[in-house]
DNA sequence: CTAGCCTTGAAT
DNA sequence: ATTCAAGGCTAG
């Protein structure tokens, strides 16, 4: 709390004023551009730090800015009725609840100004923070310093939690950071939100559209007034003049960043303002998940108030469906589609029960037709008629979000935005209803701006993909379990809890949410002018070896994640490396018990017992499902290199989270921790990922929620599929030699504190001695350890055997990382990450 | 406003 | 010629 508020009162106007720039735009004006924004947003998003919530806006205006002028003055508000209100369809018919508003006409002027246009807004939550963001207000910081700043703020926090192990807030980054991704880290690094308005993805097309994209964490307190802060941005500040009131709070919450979508979002990386369509983003992130069990703590750090929107879709009843993402990703639709029908995915149910009771009930009544298994509506529950704006959806949901957006409505829920939408109650709350299409996947942009008919836009192939992997999946999954209706559920609702544990602090996913501005209807003009998506993104490694699925594991499979998830909250403890752990799913009982196990655990160094205690495999495992599933579970497509990329750099974040707390690092100087990281980061990234391999058999690849391939191997080369020969000879040698865990943190450490890179660069370190002092005793620490493990005689050939690795491993990571940061460069990925971040730093 | 049914028309 | 998703129409 203290820190929370504490930011906030720091915080300038930067937080009222952005909110309340949406806010009056609506009402404003036709005067407020894109660049006043800025110059409200500028400051902040100059100084980007990792603890904030970011908020991108990007917004393309539309050519006819008459047309869409005009339509706009057409726009009309609706007011939902509460729950209470049984007599709902009548006062609907009085006309009552309509309530024309005029004056948002200026809005949408205000959105017609050309060129797209984004900004990111970060607010960090303490004092750390904001320091940052004057100083960044004050200079031009260009780049935002995110692993100073992680740093910073990082030992800030453990400051104060020096003292003051009683704030919630401090504790939960000394603690539970295990569990989830460092709490720390994400909480105060990489929480955020980013709003984004981008326009479509056609890059030719001039779509007035305006989508804003969040991902925010949520959560929230009891307290309504904080959490609901972000939704009401979206609309009451129009409508709602009370509400209105607590606009300020939004930028409260803390988010978890989401990066944009690269290869969708051309513009994203520029920050720049741009009008805030009225709307207020919306939040959406499956965060909500959170039990109740949360403890405040979280709460109230987390995300303070955002958004908790309900939850996207698994928890709640969405299905996941998967809304066809346009990225550009390689899938190879093989199958060939069938007539239609089909997906299957899914399944969600408007009804509360929980997914699981779902997917077993359903078995029974599953309408099946064809051979794919009917799919409900992921909105309400309804019998899906075909795909519509992205996805499988019921006609009545399909005729709703167009004239949603054809007519640039606006809604206000009358009651607090969780309405439950089935097919019985759709009618009651548009308002959530149409928040609960966005939520799902259903896209702006597949509504035309000129309402041409007929014909095919560029979501043709996607759906075809989409039907062909789901007649895929449908097929294997009959294959193994001939007996088993197809469920798909059971993986959503288990996966809930455990996405929104990862996320929560990982903060990884997010799912793209759209706002729920009507008005940001843009639409693609006829049929779509970017039919074809170019990919440019290649999938970096592909999902190369089909035959690895046999050992793969498959993320929407509710048995893994549920051994995940057991194994997530038995890591707490943190302690026992016990192999294991991740693993999950089988695992060859052979190494882990050799490796883990063997050595004589009382003849293990004091040192190295203690760097054990840094191992934490599970939190490893969980934070890579956690993002993987998070990022996936509702999306028929995604582009596996930016997912690989999201992943690395929430990875970047473990990472640095890590070492923030680890002995010996964390008592060196913040400015040679920065260089250490640099230097040492994909060589601890790869040297993980052996240790995984080795230790807790994890696969080549695994199957996402949607059917994807993740490639792990791929992973660990950081895109690259040039060294995987190079990877296996070191794998197999590091499994000749027994490499045991005791082994790889010492490794790890050895990396991660070597100076020599540093002097190599040219990057002096201010403080070299304490580094060597503190590489030299975990070296000792090494020999003695071969000592006692190997006998005096051959200590020191192990001793030697074990530092050849290193020079095995940076050569693998740095050419990696060259690979990497060109494929980035080139495909113009956002420079927003830690990840990127790091690959800029070394190179330039 | 809803939502089922109808008409379009590029893509295949 | 066939598909099938997007827009149009119109009782309710
Ligand atoms: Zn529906
Ligand atoms: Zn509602």
């Amino acid at each position: 709390m203290s820190v929370i508020q504490k930011a906030k009162g720091s915080r300038y106007i930067e937080e009222k004023e952005p909110s309340r720039a949406a806010t009056s735009a609506t009402q404003v004006a036709s005067t407020t551009r894109s660049n006043d924004v800025m110059l409200l947003l500028g400051p902040l998003m100059s100084g980007g730090t990792n603890s904030r919530k970011d908020i991108s806006i990007t917004s393309n205006d539309h050519v006819n800015g008459h047309e869409y002028a005009r339509e706009i003055n057409g726009v009309s508000t609706f007011h939902s009725l509460s729950y209470s209100d049984e007599p709902r369809i009548s006062e609907l018919k009085n006309g009552n609840c309509y309530t024309p508003r005029h004056g948002i006409d200026t809005k949408y002027e205000t959105n017609s100004v050309h060129s797209s246009q984004s900004a990111i807004i970060y607010t960090t939550e303490n004092e750390v923070s904001r320091h940052y963001q004057s100083e960044a207000s004050t200079n031009n910081i260009e780049k935002a310093d995110i692993l100073t700043h992680s740093l910073v703020t990082a030992n800030a926090l453990d400051d104060d939690n020096m003292n003051a192990k009683n704030d919630p807030v401090l504790d939960l980054s000394t603690q539970e950071s295990h569990i989830f991704t460092t709490d720390g880290i994400s909480m105060n690094l990489t929480d955020m939100v980013a709003f984004e308005l981008s326009a479509s993805e056609d890059h030719n097309s001039n779509p007035d559209i305006m989508s804003v994209v969040t991902t925010p964490i949520a959560g929230h307190g009891p307290d309504a007034s904080f959490s609901n802060v972000s939704e009401d941005h979206v609309y009451s500040p129009i409508i709602d003049p009370v509400e209105a009131d607590r606009v300020s709070l939004c930028h409260e919450d803390y988010y978890r960043h989401s990066h944009e979508p690269a290869c969708c979002t051309p513009s994203s990386s520029t920050a720049h303002s741009s009008p805030l369509p009225i709307p207020l983003p919306r939040v959406a992130s499956r965060a909500e998940s959170l039990t109740p069990t949360d403890t405040p703590a979280h709460r109230q750090t987390d995300c303070s108030s955002s958004l908790h929107l309900r939850t996207p879709s698994p928890p709640r009843a969405a299905p996941p469906q998967s809304p066809l993402s346009d990225s550009c990703s390689p899938q190879p639709a093989d199958v060939s589609p069938d007539s239609q029908g089909g997906g299957s995915s899914v399944s969600g149910n408007a009804t509360a029960t929980t997914s699981l009771d779902y997917s077993n009930g359903s078995s029974i009544d599953i309408p099946d037709t064809k051979e794919g298994i009917e799919e409900l509506c992921p909105v309400c529950g309804d019998k899906v008629s075909g795909y519509h704006y992205g996805l499988l959806t019921c006609e009545s949901c399909k005729g709703f979000f167009k004239r949603t957006v054809q007519n640039k409505k606006v809604y206000t829920c009358v009651a607090d935005r969780q309405c439950q939408i089935d097919k019985t109650q759709r009618k009651r709350c548009p308002y959530c209803r149409f928040q609960k299409c966005i939520e799902v996947g259903m896209k702006l942009e597949a509504v035309r701006q000129d309402r041409m008919r007929g014909g095919r836009n560029k979501f043709g192939p996607m759906y075809k993909r989409d039907r062909a992997r789901k007649l895929q999946m449908l097929r294997q999954r009959q294959m193994t379990h001939p007996n088993l209706l197809p469920s798909r559920n059971a993986p959503v609702t288990s996966g809930v809890q455990y996405t929104s544990l990862s996320s929560y602090s990982t903060g990884g996913l997010h799912i793209k949410e759209e706002i729920q501005s009507p008005f940001l209807s843009s639409s693609t003009s006829s049929p779509d002018s970017s039919p074809a998506p170019v990919r440019v993104l290649q999938n970096s490694g592909g999902p190369s070896h089909p035959s690895h699925n046999s050992s793969g594991l498959i993320l929407g499979a509710p048995d893994n994640i549920a051994l995940w998830v057991g194994a997530a909250g038995s890591g707490v403890g943190g302690g026992g490396t016990g192999g294991g752990g991740g693993g999950g799913s089988g695992g060859s009982p052979q190494q882990v018990t050799s490796r883990s196990l063997n050595r004589n655990t009382n003849r293990i160094p004091d040192l190295v017992r203690e760097l054990l205690n840094a191992v934490n495999d599970a939190e490893w495992t969980n934070s890579l499902m956690g993002l993987l599933q998070n990022q996936t579970y509702n999306q028929c497509e995604v582009d596996l290199f930016e997912l690989m990329c999201k992943v690395l750099d929430q990875s970047l974040f473990a990472q640095v989270d890590w070492a923030r707390n680890s002995v010996f690092f964390k008592d060196l100087r913040v400015d040679d921790q920065m260089k250490l990281l640099q230097e040492s980061w994909s060589d601890m990234l790869l040297l993980d990922h052996l240790h995984q391999r080795l230790h807790n058999n994890i696969a080549n690849d695994m199957s996402l929620p949607n059917g994807q391939k993740f490639n792990l191997l791929n992973l660990a080369l950081l895109g690259t599929d040039q060294y995987e020969q190079n990877f296996h000879q070191l794998l197999s040698k590091m499994e000749d030699m027994q490499l045991d865990v005791s082994e790889y943190i010492l490794i790890k450490f050895i990396l991660l504190l070597n100076s020599e890179p540093c002097i190599r660069d040219n990057r002096q370190l201010t403080d070299q001695q304490s580094v060597d002092e503190a590489a030299m005793q975990v070296r000792n620490a090494m020999m003695e350890y071969c000592v006692v493990s190997y006998g005096a005689a051959t200590a020191q050939d192990r001793y030697q055997k074990l530092l050849s690795l290193i020079s095995d491993i940076h050569f693998i990571a740095d050419s990696g990382e060259k690979f990497l940061y060109l494929k980035m460069m080139h495909s113009g990925s956002s420079t927003q990450t830690l990840l990127m971040e790091m690959l800029h730093t070394k190179r330039r």
